[in-house]
DNA sequence: TACATGGTTCGATGAACTTCGAACTACCGC
DNA sequence: GCGGTAGTTCGAAGTTCATCGAACCATGTA
């Protein structure tokens, strides 16, 4: 059954800790991958450039900022935005960061 | 004359980069200083516990990432917020980067 | 049971970041 | 010119971070 990775509660996540998260390339490619896709993603398929120790390292810090939510499935493990308590938590940010880049 | 530190073309500023400004505490609180003042602010003038070198480098951290404009007036640096050139860049960033904490 | 698949954990390395004191620069008033 | 004020720059020290290979653990399958 689809039990779920140990990840923390939204009200004890700073702001500071969000933005640390987010403030990394590979990651950033990561949300906007999953933000792009409805159903959860495995953390193998997103065709990212690090070794599997990088990859890993990246999405538990995307899970420990309360960003992400990891369902185990098997050998898999699902990852998913936590969309709407994020959102609860930090008004805009998200939306912020997954807006186009303007163009000049 | 009000001369102005040499600042980058908010184009030339990546969110990443941008994110990583903003992901400090006491960067953090310098913005939300600015935020809550029409005007701008020399340095010395935030009340924050660290050494003015520490200072002077978070202070150019902020200049370098566009999100503040530092004008030159006599002995002082008078700091301010881009806010509409990096709002332009990065729309809705600051604006939930300053929100109000979300109460539990 | 044996093997492959998908991730995690460990230990190490190098880069980047925060912080500081000390020395320095620039400006203003006396 | 002489202090004092406001910041910057320069190392240096310590911390955190991204990255990797190797070893490990769990699950599913032949």
């Amino acid at each position: 059954m689809g039990n779920h990775v140990e990840q923390p509660d939204l009200s004890e996540v700073t702001l500071e800790s969000a933005l640390q998260a987010l403030a990394d390339d590979t990651r950033l490619q990561i949300v906007r991958q999953l933000a792009n896709t409805p159903a959860p993603c495995a953390c193998g398929s997103f065709g990212l450039e690090v070794s599997k120790a990088t990859r890993s390292h990246h999405f538990k810090t995307l899970r420990e900022a309360g960003i992400t939510n990891t369902e185990i499935n098997g050998t898999k493990r699902l990852v998913s935005l936590r969309r709407e308590e994020f959102d609860a938590r930090f008004p805009g940010l998200l939306d912020a960061v997954l807006a186009p880049v303007a163009v000049s």
